[in-house]
DNA sequence: GCCGAGGGTTTGTGATCACATGTCGATCAT
DNA sequence: ATGATCGACATGTGATCACAAACCCTCGGC
């Protein structure tokens, strides 16, 4: 085990007056998901985790609960505990969601973007260039999703979203041996062909373009 | 062979002697909910589902996470749990979410659908017209959604149709309202095209007649 | 040397409990 | 009669515990 950074206090003087502990758990463990820092097939622990968030069992085991329920955890045949090891079948399933639900996010985006959209677009897109620099994997993830999300949020499509967020995160780990693995050197050229398409107005443009961005980069998993 | 090292199988696939009673909870809820046997704004209790299973509350509070995270319920501020109310915006997302993953489902079961499928397929619709005669509002989602499943089941692509499953359970509750209104009194036209266009090995018939079997019905929910 | 059996340890499961908070109803003042 | 206030009850949350099963490491036999 590496660091273990703890946190001990039951009240917290944020803003939120109740931050529920299975919450904070499953946000904890969700976000490493989803951002390739656990890689796949790593095994877990209820104690671990609880012990890891200052918890007890039970909240563990119920953010547990929740991430096997979207897919981003998987429970063997006695219980334990494990990120998921995609076949290559799954992961052209998954790819193919992706593009389905974000073509159509996108495209319902379309009409709603205005410049700031695209600015801010621009600007997550230039610091894809700086964790690429910094060989960041998990800022590398981050970040995309980062861009696909701020663009779909225009699309003003929650359950939707939600669904596209679903299947980032059951790639969350296999993203991580992707990108771990090839070394990019410049920021995705799909990202400036969403941007122009935006820009221009395009929407078959913009369907492809995000269909390409979606499917590049999982193609090169199936092995 | 040292194989047996590797997949020691303590539970056949066939029946389980022992299901978890978490799982027990979960899938007593999650077909009530998903087959409309629940009204839209049903309050429930963790007690009261613990009572009814036979189980404390701990695997009570399991099940319901796992309802949560899939969208089958809802959590209060103050975390009572109920079958959630859907405005119009959602229902037509989910519609829309219907249309896109379904018609994509049926587009891959068309290549792999024999004889015996379409066989199948009919004995379903026919016994629709059973339910409808007994105005079993609930007999008619669930014989509906196994003519659905019956058909997806063929596109082999369980996460597709594990997402498809996940619109139907937020669905549900609010479809017994719809199903519950109208008096259907003969089984659905866009099943018999359905099969028509699978007969006739039709792609772009089947996705028209599967996007209008699932848009026609929720359309009427809106208002 | 390798395979299998044994036991200690780890791990998940479900029940129970103490506690905080929310909810609903009754009572009382106006 | 109506509205607010207070209190009893209901409800979710998280910790702890006992238990069974699984896992892993070691040891002994072939």
């Amino acid at each position: 085990m590496s660091i273990m950074l703890l946190a001990p206090r039951p009240e917290s003087p944020r803003s939120d007056p109740t931050p529920a502990a299975h919450d904070r758990v499953y946000r904890g463990l969700r976000t490493r998901i989803m951002h390739g820092a656990i890689a796949p097939g790593q095994a877990l622990t209820l104690r671990g985790i609880g012990a890891e968030f200052g918890v007890s069992m039970t909240p563990a085991r119920e953010a547990v609960r929740r991430l096997v329920a979207e897919g981003a955890l998987q429970l063997s045949s006695s219980g334990r505990v494990s990120t998921p090891e995609l076949t290559n079948e799954r992961i052209e399933e998954l790819a193919a969601l992706r593009a389905l639900l974000e073509v159509e996010l996108a495209s319902r985006a379309l009409p709603r973007a205005h410049m700031a959209l695209i600015d801010r677009l621009q600007t997550i897109n230039a610091s894809i260039g700086e964790v690429i620099e910094a060989h960041d994997a998990v800022g590398y993830i981050r970040t995309n999703l980062e861009f696909h999300r701020t663009l779909y949020l225009r699309a003003q499509a929650p359950a939707m979203l939600a669904m596209a967020e679903t299947v980032w995160l059951q790639l969350g780990p296999t993203m991580r041996k992707l990108y771990g693995r090839l070394q990019r050197r410049e920021t995705p050229h799909f990202h400036k062909l969403i941007i122009a398409a935006l820009k221009a107005g395009d929407e078959p443009g913009l369907r492809l373009a995000v269909r390409s961005d979606v499917t590049q980069g999982l193609r090169m998993l199936t092995t």
